[in-house]
DNA sequence: AGCAGTATCTGCATGTATGCAGATAACCGT
DNA sequence: ACGGTTATCTGCATACATGCAGATACTGCT
């Protein structure tokens, strides 16, 4: 179980379960509505329980103005709503509507039967583990993404065009 | 292991975990230059070594002539390429350019070293066990995937409006 | 050879996400 | 109370992905 090849074997079926993964998140964002921005961000505010519009704009690398119509849209599909910052009134609050979990998990159904199916062939000593690995890799994931979008090369389309671009 | 409120916790877990993976993705694809649709059908012509427009347009979801579009703007980006299918000359097999797949792990670097750093605080034995779990799941994901893809309800802006819709 | 069917591409129109800049409202220190 | 600062929103302009319909090139059958 360490030879070479076997860790040559191991890069490649790591990156497809990755790919996989993704791309069921690609999918259930698409089957939920919503755009990938939009999914990223009503990530973030049910991770956190709630952002200030201008949090949500510094996570999401957007403009304040963009966010401004990026709440408007998770509002509108019934995702997000706008709550008032007791502490600060010019601050608007972020936060999932109480079903929007619900919601998603819904969409995301499929695919939590099918690894549930895959699950169910472990002992639960090995389900105790591999759990551990998933409490374990969130943060580390969680992370790497972090490190991409701040590495992230600017695309067309997205800032840092020499001309005005908008 | 298996009291009532472990469950309740796993199910987070786990959607914690798939989040964050799926959030990774979508980083990594904005680092890559990529646009979701971009992406997904790049990673379907990886996995597959190579797909003929229309198969890709079937899979993606999108028209032929939308499908065009993709592979000029995935073949602009340096990611995919042109060939002639050999047998039907009307054909164009679309497939990753030869270091596409090296430029797409540069991206997902950092993950990866995050994950291994997680992945290194397990036995060779328990690792075995994640990699066979991994190598079990991306079928698992792929499928749910697909589910998830058909039952997707058409979202604003994509087809099935009443009108022309352009 | 001719014709119907098929695969891809192109022209045109549309919806939409986004940036920027200015407007508005609220906070905070003096 | 006032002025500077900060948070969010709105108006305008732009880029772009996509759909649809027609054009073009090729295949296979008769």
């Amino acid at each position: 179980m360490a030879t070479p090849e076997d860790a040559a074997d191991e890069h490649v079926v790591f990156r497809q379960y990755l790919d996989a993964v993704g791309l069921q998140g690609l999918a259930s964002a698409e089957a939920a509505g919503l755009h990938t921005s939009e999914w990223y961000a009503l990530s973030l505010i049910t991770l956190e329980g709630g952002l200030t519009s201008g949090e949500l704009a510094t996570r999401t690398g957007l403009t304040t103005g963009a966010t401004t119509r990026l709440i408007d849209r998770l509002e509108r599909a019934g995702y997000a709503r706008r709550a008032a910052d007791p502490t600060d009134r010019r601050r608007v609050i972020v936060e999932p509507v109480p079903d929007a979990l619900g919601r998603i998990e819904e969409v995301v159904g499929p695919a939590r039967s099918h690894v549930a199916e895959v699950l169910a062939r472990y002992t639960p000593e090995q389900r105790a583990l591999l759990f551990d690995y998933f409490r374990r890799a969130a943060p580390a994931h969680r992370a790497a993404t972090e490190e991409i979008r701040k590495s992230a090369t600017p695309r067309r389309g997205r800032s840092a065009r020499s001309k005005g671009d908008g």
